[in-house]
Parts: C-alpha cells; structure tokens; sequence
DNA sequence: TTTGGTTCGATAATGATTTTCAGTAAGGAG
DNA sequence: CTCCTTACTGAAAATCATTATCGAACCAAA
C-alpha cells in the first residue's frame, strides 16, 4: 500500500513553514529556502504543502489574486483573522455561528454545509493604510 | 472626461449573465455566448465582467481552482449560500455578525476589517452527496 | 467625411501550478 | 550491512486562467 517517506525536504518546508506567523505562498516559502542556502526544488515544495494539507497539518488559502498561501494551523475547527500588510494571521472561532449558518442554509433547502469566513485587517504592526 | 461606453457586447454579456441563478466563469459565459451565435472575443467578456464589477453590478468570487466567477448581485452589503453542483446562488445577511466579527477583530488589534464569508453545500434541485 | 477618442479582439505574454520522466534515496527484507 | 522495491525529487515542459499588446473597427460630433 503507498505510505508517505520521511524525506529532509519535507521536514525543512515544514519547518520552514512553522516559522511564519501568518500565510505564504509555495513561491515565496521557496524562493526563501534556496536564499538560506538549502537547494530543493519549487515542485517538491509545493508537493510537500499540498501534503501538508491532505494530513491536516496545514490550511490553505486562495487569494483573490489566484496565489495560494499556506499556514501551519491547529487541528481543530477555526478561521482566520489576516493582516493583509504583513499576513499576519490569528485563529480563532466563532460560538453560535456555525450553527446559526447551518440553519440558515437549511432553511434554503441546503445540505451538507461547509462555510468559509476568512476576515482581513490592518493589524497593529502595520501602521495606517 | 474618459466616460464609458454602451456596446452591445456589454450588453450581451449582462443579460448573459443576468439569466443565470449561479456563479459562472469568464470562459463559461464567453464559451456559451459563441456557442449561442454571439461572436464576441474571450477579452472582451473579462473586461465587461471586470467593469461589472467595479460597478457595483456583479460579484467576483475566485475559487480554490484559481478560477475567477461572476454573478449579478444586489447592491447592498451581502453574502453568498452556494450549491457546489450546480452553483446556484442565494444572496442572504447575517444580522449582529457583521458587528461581532468587527468587536473580535478589533479585539485583536485590528484595523479596517473587511470579511470574506460564503457559504457552500448542495441544494435541494441537486440531490445526493 | 475628417477627427479624436473608445472599444474590439486575435494573439502573444504572464505567472502560478501541474505534469513528465529519468535519476535518487527511504526503509523494510534478508 | 546490502539489496530491492518504489516513493520522492527536481529540471524542464505543459496547462490554464487572466492580462497586455496593438492595429482595426466604431462612434459622436465638428
């Protein structure tokens, strides 16, 4: 059966990764490594992201500019408050919202829901705007 | 003054889009409008939905896929509830929300808050899952 | 109809992500 | 420790949506 291996690669872009406070993209997380001296391919980072992803370890996000970040991210249920100067980014959860969303679907005839609630700022690092 | 001008194309392209209950890609309507008899550049649709946009007229959602849709929508500040089948599309307000997700964000340091909120799942014409 | 702009649209360019595919290296078996 | 099997790597080519180019078409008006 195919099981995932262990490679240095995939360690230092989780590392990598796990260094940032906020989103990056795979372009930048790479462009970044081979700066600091470690020599690894732009598709092997992006593999090991999408990995990340699949295991939960990681959330991605598509931009509305088409580029897609990536954030290490605890496991369980949450959603992101972005800093759209630095990419900042805070978890957290909204009490009462995902049901008051879930009844709300409902009663448009809608199943099996899933919501995205993403919100962006200025965060206090990053004076004016 | 540089001031807009009324074509057909424009035109065609908002009453395209105007027949639809869903989100629809640039290349879907542009693909569709030819394929209906209108002879109309691929450019040509981005810029009238791009125009659409910036005035007001339509909604610009980019999914995961990197891919950019369209939908005519009302003027006032709302949300979206989406079928991931067929893409049919609900306009809907959260009332109180809109101040919490502000309170939370502010709590945190947060200035200029905007948010991104939809919601997805399949609708009643669309059975299964 | 000439003038001065705006818009069109075929095509080339861009830029992020994916695929290809041959060479490399985990890691379990012996 | 050594040998295999097979996942992994990465350079380069392929995709794909979207944007930029730029000459032709078009419109209103002088």
């Amino acid at each position: 059966m195919t099981q995932k291996r262990s490679t240095w690669q995939k360690v230092a872009v989780r590392e990598e990764l796990g260094e940032r406070t906020g989103f990056v993209s795979a372009q930048q997380l790479h462009a970044e490594m081979v700066a600091a001296g470690q020599k690894l391919g732009l598709t092997t980072v992006y593999r090991a992201l999408t990995d990340m992803v699949e295991s939960g370890e990681a959330d991605a996000l598509t931009g509305s500019d088409g580029e897609t970040r990536y954030r290490i991210c605890g496991l369980e249920h949450h959603h992101h408050l972005i800093c759209n100067v630095c990419g900042k980014t805070v978890e957290f959860e909204l009490p009462g919202f995902e049901a008051a969303t879930k009844a709300l679907a409902l009663s448009h005839g809608f199943q099996e829901v899933s919501h995205s609630i993403e919100l962006f700022g200025t965060c206090s690092d990053c004076p004016r705007g």
